[in-house]
DNA sequence: ATTCTGACA
DNA sequence: TGTCAGGA
């Protein structure tokens, strides 16, 4: 498939895709005209990749892990290894932030619900 | 109509 | 990353 149809069943843009390659995330052949030809398994990583970024994984960091998601089992390169685990550690920390921020909010919303049913009727509520 | 590379707000 | 230029 061509980068077009990669974009749209991903959910990432064309532009993100190219530079997904420049850092040697996804691989590509190309067409007679130049144009980027994609395998149907492309799909599938390119989500992988786009979740590690969501997770605030680095590019670079990305590419070091990734060989790990295709062999599964076999060579697992030790610095990706220790890579992976020391990234899971900051997801980690980073959850427990989020959650104290929620819980933040939380107290926020508690402390003005009252205003809130004050000023409107009929109100849903934030819970 | 779609994609490509390079470059910049 | 989005987007525009200038080509294929």
């Amino acid at each position: 498939m061509r980068i077009g149809e990669l974009a749209r069943q991903t959910g990432v843009s064309a532009r993100s895709l190219r530079y997904y390659e420049q850092q040697g995330l996804v691989h590509s052949t190309r067409s007679a005209g130049g144009q980027r030809l994609y395998a149907a398994t492309e799909v599938a990583r390119v989500e992988i990749i786009r979740r590690l970024f969501d997770a605030g994984l680095s590019s670079k960091v990305i590419a070091r892990v990734l060989p790990c998601v295709d062999s599964g089992t076999a060579d697992v390169t030790e610095d990706a290894f220790t890579t992976m685990v020391g990234e899971r550690d900051r997801l980690t920390a980073d959850i427990a932030r989020l959650v104290e921020t929620r819980d933040a909010l939380d107290e926020l919303i508690a402390a003005n619900v009252r205003h809130q049913i004050g000023l409107r009727r009929g109100d849903r509520g934030a819970g």
